[in-house]
DNA sequence: CTGAAAGCGCTTACAG
DNA sequence: CTGAAAGCGCTTACAG
């Protein structure tokens, strides 16, 4: 005999009262609540989680769909990091447990989703590196799985999404950029990739637009979603035809890989060329000169998101809430060093003057 | 109706013949199955995880504790993610399934583990950031739960662990920087920690013993486990008297902490001071001078430990190997030139050289 | 307040 | 090769 047979057989009492005890039962007996609580602490029992899901048709647990493929996982640093914890302080205290599910390099994310699904061994889900197109949203619509999706994309509709303000963080920086006399401002972006990709490039258009700025594919440069990715885009970036003064980047690392190239070729940052990147991260708050970046907060950003969930969630739903969540989240421009400085109007151009021809 | 019950009526057959095509049994009419097969494909049929699990009394899956607080998490950065695609390469050709369980900021990581342990959820666990006492490690074997640690605890004996090389780090380092003369060479230790901090101090300890240099406390510097902490300490480094010309880094991030306090002073890594960081790491790789550190594939590493896990489920072994697998994992020098130069004998002690007094 | 019993959706000896 | 049935360990109406 074992679980919960053999905690009511040393108990004298059925299973079916030891389990209203430990379920929190408003209609057992105080004592033997107590009794039951007492045995079943010293005996280390808890309800086996196949059972228990079996029987009461939930798994009381979250998915959380990350993807390790090295264009994504890069940008992970300590970003999901963050994000779980946050994640994890509200989905505690409605007693859910957070799965996070890594789906490998060489997996397909919508079949590697869809067995989580088609078992049924989450109640919702979370998903990530979201894709324009991205066929697990209509999986998940389509199944009636709840979800938020940590980014937008083209797929479904009227579903929860959290996304970060890639338009505010874009819009922000050219306008910056503009008012300190840049004309020509590059952007880096990965030429496949998240829908995240996407909006920035939109959203680069339009800010120039809306600045009169003429739109140069030249200036758009691909970029690798790494340190190394800013390294080795340096050069293509300088080799644009009429040189870009500045240089907003989608992905904070890349400019640790910028900064050395730049230094290498005895370019400075914040003087010969503006540099903004994305997220504020530790390891950029020790770059000279510092970087202007935008930051954020990682753990309210999960906490939001497990909001988002738990609106979905019969039972669980804290507020009146929409049950839909669509929002863009803030980031605050953390000014730095590296974009400090006003292009003199006539000298507007050609202002990169490389150590060496 | 739904699940197998459904899918058995529509074919007209029983759900014991269902289970067993889908299942893979031998003794199922090959027509049988295949239509069984198809139909379960264009259903999107797949068995209820919990109905299964609870049914053949094993989950087919694996729990990956990890830990987020900021002193574990911030070493976090792509190591896990690296790892998690390596255990996954693995644990996917045999059918089993990696659920990344972050334990909160705010858990206590025996109470976190234990309820996937008492609840059954995962059928072996690999665990992480291992305390030098780690009752985590009692829990498991007094449960008789597969496991395997990512890193060595002096709780438990004769259970399975997987460490980096911290003593081979350490004495090539000690090695290194002794053959260059120095003498006075400091190490950052975190106070408080995994068990991994205590073996580095541990190896430091008998490297300088093997060299006959005296060990002096005031050279094991308390630093917190991040870039901030590397910038943080350096005023410290440099205010030991009888001044160190060397430092090893426990953590590689610091890196970019004590290079920026150093330039501030003046001071040059790799001329004034030596430095030697831990593990080899892309942000690491476009500071200037060079990093010498230690490199390591994460994804072998990954795959050695889901190896390890594997050895231990019956019914996984692949080879007759032993159930029991204890190994340092081997990193590789990878010099740089940040401790690119020797020490003159006479003027071995204070030659760094601040700007200003 | 408690017990007996059905049921959750599978798998698997056991017959045939 | 297939079906009927028991059983996995819980939860929860339903009686009493």
């Amino acid at each position: 005999m074992k679980g919960i047979a053999k905690l009511a057989s040393e108990l004298g009492i059925s299973t079916g009262t030891v389990s209203r005890a430990l379920n929190g039962k408003s209609d057992v007996n105080a004592a033997t609540r107590a009794r039951v609580l007492e045995a079943a602490q010293r005996m280390g029992y808890a309800p086996n989680a196949s059972a228990r899901n079996l029987a009461k048709g939930a798994t009381n647990s979250i998915g959380f769909m990350i993807e390790l493929n090295p264009e994504t996982a890069s940008n992970s640093d300590n970003f999901f990091m963050g994000v779980f914890d946050g994640v994890q302080s509200v989905l505690m205290q409605h007693g859910l447990e957070l799965l996070v599910l890594p789906c490998p390099t060489d997996a397909d994310p919508y079949h590697y989703l869809q067995r989580f699904v088609a078992r049924e061994t989450v109640d919702a889900m979370i998903i990530s590196a979201t894709q324009r197109i991205d066929h697990r949203i209509d999986l998940l619509q389509a199944r009636g799985i709840p979800f938020v999706s940590l980014g937008r994309s083209e797929s479904g509709a009227g579903y929860s999404w959290i996304d970060l303000d890639v338009e505010g963080v874009v819009n922000e920086s050219i306008d910056r950029l503009v008012a300190h006399g840049h004309r020509r401002i590059a952007v880096t972006v990965p030429r496949r990739g998240i829908n995240f990709a996407e909006l920035f490039h939109a959203s680069y258009r339009s800010a120039l637009a809306r600045h009169g700025l003429p739109y140069d594919p030249a200036l758009v440069i691909d970029t690798a979603w790494s340190e190394l990715g800013g390294y080795e885009m340096t050069d293509r970036l300088l080799a644009v035809p009429d040189r870009p003064t500045a240089v907003v980047l989608i992905y904070e690392m890349m400019a640790l890989g910028l900064y050395r190239r730049l230094m290498e070729l005895g370019i400075q940052p914040g003087r010969d060329l503006a540099v903004i990147t994305f997220r504020d991260e530790p390891a950029l708050r020790f770059l000279s000169p510092s970087a202007t970046c935008f930051r954020m907060s990682l753990h309210d950003l999960g906490v939001a998101v497990a909001e988002a969930v738990l609106a979905q969630l019969p039972g669980h739903r804290t507020s009146p809430a929409a049950p839909v969540v669509q929002m863009r989240w803030p980031m605050v421009l953390r000014p730095g060093e590296s974009d400090a400085f006003t292009l003199p109007p006539e000298t507007s151009r050609s202002r990169v003057k490389p150590r060496s021809a």
